[in-house]
Parts: C-alpha cells; structure tokens; sequence
DNA sequence: TCATGGCTAATTGTCGACAATAAAAAGAGT
DNA sequence: ACTCTTTTTATTGTCGACAATTAGCCATGA
C-alpha cells in the first residue's frame, strides 16, 4: 500500500453536548446547537436571529447556517418572514392551550396504541421511569420539580410504545420541543406532582392490562388536566403581577 | 431627480399554477412546483432526486433548490440520507395506516373543537360544499370518485372550522399532502361513496348542534372507517394480484 | 412640528466554484 | 469465475462574493 494521504478523521466534535445523534454535517451539528440553545433559554423568545452574527458566532458559512434554520423553521422554533429575518417563536397562550389540545388527542392515540403494541420489556422501562420519579418525589417531598424532564420521560417512552413511527416524528421530534421551550418561557414550576404521579402509575397499569380505551381515555384526562393546570396558573399569573400580554 | 435606474418590475411570474400564495422568492416557488409534481406523480415515488438535475432543469442554482428540498423534507414529501441523496417518499403499506391513525386523533380533536368554535357562515359552507357533493354524486350515481379532492376540500374545512393554527398546520400543511400522494400511489378509487356522504351529513349535523363529543366520535368512525377500506382493499389486492409489496 | 421624499446601510436571496464523501466501475489476485 | 482492492466519477457539503430587497435615517417641504 501507498502512503497514507488519510489524515485519521480529525473528528471535530466540539460540542459533545448530551444527545447529538447524528453530526455527519455542519448543518446537523449547528441545528441541534441551535435547538438546545433555544430551548435552554440562551436565545431568548422573540429575539432576532441574524444569518451573519450566528454565521460568525459559529464559525461556519451562511450556507449550512440557513439549512439549519430551514429545520429549525420546520420544527416550529424559529419563524422566517421572507426578506426580514428569523427570530426564536414566543408562545402566546391561545398557542399554548393550541399545543396542549394536539398534544391531547395525539398522545390518547398513543397510550392506546402503546396498549396494543407494546412489549414486556418496555413496559418494565416503564415502570423502571415510575420508580425512579417516585424516589426523587420521596426525596424532595411535594414539590417535586422532578418533571423537569422526567415527565417528558414518561410520555416519550409511551410514544415510542406505540411503535407508530409518524406519532413518534411529530410527538418527539416537534412537540416535545415547544413543551421544553414553553417551560423555559413560563417558568413553569411543574405544580400538582402527586396527582400526575398517580395519573402516570393509572396509565401504566391501562397500558399492562392491556385495555387500550382506558389507557387512551386516562392519556387523555391527564393532558387535559395539565392544560386546566396552567390555564388556571395563567390566569392567576395575569391577575395577580402581569408580565407580559 | 436623477435618471431612474431600476427597470418597472420585471415579474418573472413563469408558472402561475394554481394555487402559490407566497412566490417571494425562487425557493419558495420551486418548493410548490416539486411539491405539486410529486403529488400528481410527475416524480414517482422512490425515484432519485438529484440536485444538479433539478437545478438545471427548474433553471435556478442550487442554493434555492436545497432550501426547497429541505422544506420538502420537513413535510415528509421526500427522504434525504447524509452524504447520499434525497429520493421520493414511496408509502408502504404500514406507514399508510399509521398516516391513518395520526389523522383519527388529529381530525376527531379538530371536529370537536370545530363543534365548539365554528361560526354560522362556516358551517353554511361545509353545507354548500356537502350540497356539490350530492349533485355530484348524483350525477355518476354511485361511481362517485367525487371525493379526489372534494373530501379532502370537507375534512380541509372542519380543520379550518377548529380555529387551532397547529392542527391546521399539522393537518393541512403537512398529512393532507401525503394523503394526496398515497392516492396517486394507490390509485385510490374511493369505494363506498354513500356511506361517507352519510357520515358527512352526520358530521355536520353534529357540529351545526354544537354537540363537540358527538362531532368528535363521528369524526373518528368516519377516518376509523377510511382506515379500515383501504387496508381491506389493500388485503384484497394482495390475495389477488400482487403488484407490489 | 409633522409628514413626505429620497438616501444609506444592513440583511437576505442567489449564484458559481471548490472540497469531501460515497457509490460505481475497472483491475488484479486467488 | 469470483472477490477484494483501487481508481474513477458523480453527487453532496461548504464556502465566499454579488445582487435584490427591506428597514432605518436624514433632509426638505408645508
């Protein structure tokens, strides 16, 4: 053999931030930095984002900077007016209750298929989810912020049950992320933890038993209370101290 | 004032097919023209979709051409792989009945809130749109292929009539495009005219009633029963001659 | 003082070229 | 004859520069 004109991949994995996937382009890399970014809170809701300023901040060319935001678009974190500019989407309320009202009839559908389809083993991941949020719930005695992610935890792993692929792209890949971003922008302080505690462990038992109405109908009841819950939190935000419209 | 030096507005509108309500700029209109070439079957399903081709052929540079087929791939019109290429998306036979599942829960929630949300003018329309149906219907006397797009012109607006921008999104900009490719695919003859003109009429009644749960339940045997004649079909097709997998 | 007009500046849209990767084809060896 | 290796080629990813459009600003006039 010749020699070697193969530098043993440079492998420039600057941001081994916790899930990245798939980084085979800059576009990937720079999407999912953006993405985390956005729902960290680091780009604040209805701040402009310029191509050249992230181009620069980045390091990279307009080129992958704009597929990226073209995904970003695409999941609904960004919105792009043609000759104006991008700037990170702000949740109104109306759209928020609109998210939770998808989320309900999406999820329903789920936990429903999760209770046809889903398997021995995860179901126990499942209850393995409920074990550990119980402990922390023990720990921390009530206020249990433990849903932070560990909710979204829950719901992911029913919405992966219900081996649907399209359910998974649309549920995981885009609503899960307004809901994280939704809980940055309202400083959501996940309220009410033992009864969505209970709602979970009903929900799981739905779903083992195999009823698949039940398991949909408690889905249901469980989105629609946490929709109730902050519309509720909402209205006694804007009577008590208004923050913004 | 100076010699003026911009020419009036040379308005390369080449192709005004249609419907392009937002023809800013080319990728917006290279997006609609792919997108309307797919759906009509111009470009088959599963066949390649390389960029220097389209970019020759559309006449414009790569740059917009990338930026059209990634909003493309954003709503799941075609599937792209890192360093390989973007194909047409080709529907089997699962992932339609997964399509089918996703559109149960969304248009079920939608006919609900539209039972709730929808306004008098709204509802004379459904009703004017169910009326060109029976004339239709009428005259090809139970051939009935009315409902190439007349259905979907129906399901178009109790979505509308839900008055939830992420349902419409989700609905309208996003499944209904894959439900008109699946029928190009499938060459969908619609089969059992009568009964979904019924379960129209009924849809509408309840809505008109103001009656969310009944509207939402129709709504859902209605899709339920979609879902279940196109796998029936689907079956039959398999026992009898197999075309394809 | 306010409205209106044109002008400047910055950002977005578009283009062509170069580099990197992967599939396909040709060749040598067993 | 078959397989593995190597080369070739075509396509994708990336970059920098130019053109078009928009927003803001300043000057001029009523």
């Amino acid at each position: 053999m010749t020699a070697i004109s193969k530098v043993p991949k440079p492998r420039v994995d600057s941001a081994p931030d916790s899930d990245t996937p798939e980084v085979r382009t800059l576009a990937e890399r720079v999407f999912h930095q953006l993405q985390s970014a956005i729902v960290r809170g680091e780009l604040p809701p209805g701040s402009k984002i310029t191509e050249p300023g992230l181009s620069k901040s980045y390091g990279i060319s307009r080129g992958p900077l704009r597929e990226a935001m073209r995904r970003l678009e695409a999941h609904r974190l960004i919105e792009r007016v043609p000759h104006v500019g991008a700037r990170v989407v702000k949740l109104s309320m109306k759209e928020l209750i609109e998210l939770f009202d998808v989320r309900e009839a999406l999820e329903s559908m789920a936990a429903r298929l999760a209770a046809e389809h889903m398997g021995a083993q995860e179901i126990q991941g499942l209850r393995d989810v409920l074990a550990v949020h119980e402990s922390q719930s023990d720990l921390q005695r009530g206020e249990a912020y433990y849903q932070r992610e560990g909710d979204l935890d829950f719901h992911y792993r029913i919405v992966l049950g219900s081996h649907n692929k399209m359910l998974m792209n649309l549920l995981c890949d885009d609503l899960y992320y307004l809901v994280r971003l939704y809980r940055t922008q309202f400083s959501a302080s996940g309220a009410r933890p033992q009864r969505a505690f209970v709602e979970h462990h009903r929900i799981v038992d739905a779903i083992e038993a195999g009823d698949a109405e039940l398991a949909e109908l408690l889905m249901r009841r469980h989105v629609s209370a946490s929709r109730e819950n902050v519309a509720d939190r909402y209205a006694a935000m804007l009577a008590d101290g208004q923050t913004d419209s």
